[in-house]
DNA sequence: TATGAATGAGACTTCATTCAT
DNA sequence: AATGAATGAAGTCTCATTCAT
């Protein structure tokens, strides 16, 4: 029997998200007070220690921002037939967004996870569950590709998976930045490569054998 | 007028430097103290600000590592002849400094200084400087491939360079948090993704034998 | 007009004290809060503020263990005749209450309020009254054998009754600190002790022995 | 090679003990801030903890008065011919710190540390270490007058020290309450308590056997 | 040059109490 | 009568930097 209803409990909880995420992303996560989430999210001091135990709650909280994971999997929906296309979509997805402007406070913060998770085991353990998931969707994309001969398959499925992710990762590093990066070039570049793990002579081969 | 030698103020400096970079490898910038550096190095408190002016300007000083720059440019000497050796010589020099287990504690702090550039105008600026070097030396490879019809035309070769880049900073993320990469592995891959971004007859090729 | 009935207000109270009773043992006032006095009530933050007024006066009604007294005053009870017999009969009394395992709560809670009564003034009051009605039993009982030549006159009643809580008020101390306190052999010498303050004919009667 | 001298380092260690010992001893432990030390010591906030850990250390440094357990031996020195007189001298330095206006913070700050080491254990181990050394220095002087035959040997030694313990104990608490305690008096009575410790027929019995 | 004691603002967190519901 | 969310002052402790020696 809350006092409170569930609906503005988690209202409160995320305005306090909200402006630690904020702060986070404009002064990282040691730079920033208590005082400072405090005040921008308009509650009590103590107010906030009723929806998060710590700082390092929210910060773990943060860290890791979950609908990136989920639209993963979404982005590849539709494309079950053809998984050489699923992994265009899945960079076109991280591609929107690597430059989605409501999502440069998430991005910033981000960077700040990723040296955190140096020190903060729940904040790696985020980290790498982010990283999990991309290969969970990425290394069976490259089987499936891998056994209809779409791609190499002497190249290993996590070393594409893991390139993949590196890579945007990257990317994410060079646009909080600001540097100048062209994300439309950068795709372009991208289904290149991709177009490089292709079978090499095989193909040719393979087609002799069957127009034999 | 120095009342101690040169020499021996850049070996104090060095064994600042050292103990600082050993403890913001171990605790990131501001969770090491002062004092931790101070212990570690074996001086005296003061000592420090005789030879940094503050904790800023040692975290500047080690944000950006300089030695990888230098290393850059050597990597692709000996292969003036062929641009895309030079990249893939460039590939392996990073490639070995990825797992260079002496180069540990730099990684680990390269880490944080990527998200104190967010905040820190100084070690952004190093940030930056440090993508410029790398794009120095990469894009001129690019366009001599490309006009040697090595490398497609259509592709920006500052695209190239940044992909490159960023596959190359993602790949450290993933070995600073201690995750089973294998880098021989993730060569292949790129050898063959740079594979795919040679001109594109094979495919011409293809369509020929095929209308044959 | 209560909208409760008294028999439930009270029990609502016990509630409260019990809880308080029992945090206050293991953690002393101070280092208990409200909110473990409530936990452990299973009520709610604001019914204790129906009942009580503040911590403070929760601190207050339990500082005194007003059984302790009431206890006394029926210990002697039956040994109207004989003054030292009452005496004795208050030390097997007082002698039980320490060793009583139900009693292990309220004996701690007393010696937080021995330390809380010096800056407490409800909680001085409650101790200092304590001794009075210790005083208000003993010092009768010390005149009384007095007058009948059972105990030496030449001692102050007033300070054979201090004396006496005195012993009783360190043996709480020992015990609450877990003191391997033998308390029959304790009793023992108590009894020889009072045995002490005899009028010293004896002493004189030893002299004539020798004189004769 | 200290920048400041020793003498100089436990003036400021004293300054701070002083402080810490007038703030407990009018507020107890843990309604006396810091704040209050610091101020009361004249020193900086930072300058209390260059020379204690924490707050803990300052309630540990004074719960337990160690000047009083190094009187203790020295109190009975002098009378090693005569264990009897050996308790009587103690029980008058006793007595007189009962009394010595200016231990009056130590016995108010020891009769918050009584209550403290219920619940912290270093401030236990100080008390109970007290408690040992009296008993070490009275459980001897017992024993030797039992075989001297001037102590009843059917007395337990230890009893009678606890006793003894347990009696001046009782007598702080009520001195630091402000009782009108007449130690004089109470002296007294302790002496003739003393005396009912002496063997009962047996000394008759003795002497009979000696003179025969 | 070199030391390390000293500073004091500011960090995170707790808690007795209140009050809208 | 009863709830429990909300308050905000106050608590302990840390830390980059300075400065007398």
């Amino acid at each position: 029997m809350p006092k409170i209803s569930q609906a503005k409990r988690e209202a409160r909880q995320q305005q306090i998200l909200d402006a630690a995420l904020a702060c986070f992303s404009e002064n990282g996560f040691h730079q920033t007070g208590m005082a400072d989430i405090v005040r921008r999210s308009g509650l009590s001091q103590g107010a906030v220690y009723l929806y998060f135990q710590s700082k390092d709650d929210l910060i773990a909280a943060l860290a890791i921002d979950r609908h990136q994971q989920e639209a993963l999997l979404n982005e590849i929906a539709g494309h079950a037939g053809d998984p050489l296309e699923g992994l265009r979509a899945l960079a076109r997805g991280y591609a929107r967004w690597l430059t989605d402007p409501s999502a440069g406070q998430t991005r910033r913060v981000g960077v700040n996870g990723w040296a955190e998770a140096l020190r903060n085991e729940r904040v790696r353990a985020g980290v790498i569950e982010g990283i999990e998931s991309a290969r969970t969707v990425i290394v069976p994309l490259v089987e499936q590709a891998q056994s209809k001969r779409l791609l190499s398959r002497d190249l290993s499925a996590d070393a594409i998976a893991r390139t993949l992710v590196a890579l945007f990762q990257g990317f994410v590093l060079q646009i909080v930045w600001n540097e100048p990066v062209n994300v439309e070039a950068a795709l372009a570049v991208l289904d290149r490569m991709l177009g490089g793990l292709a079978p090499q002579r095989p193909r040719i081969a393979a087609r002799e054998r069957r127009t034999t």
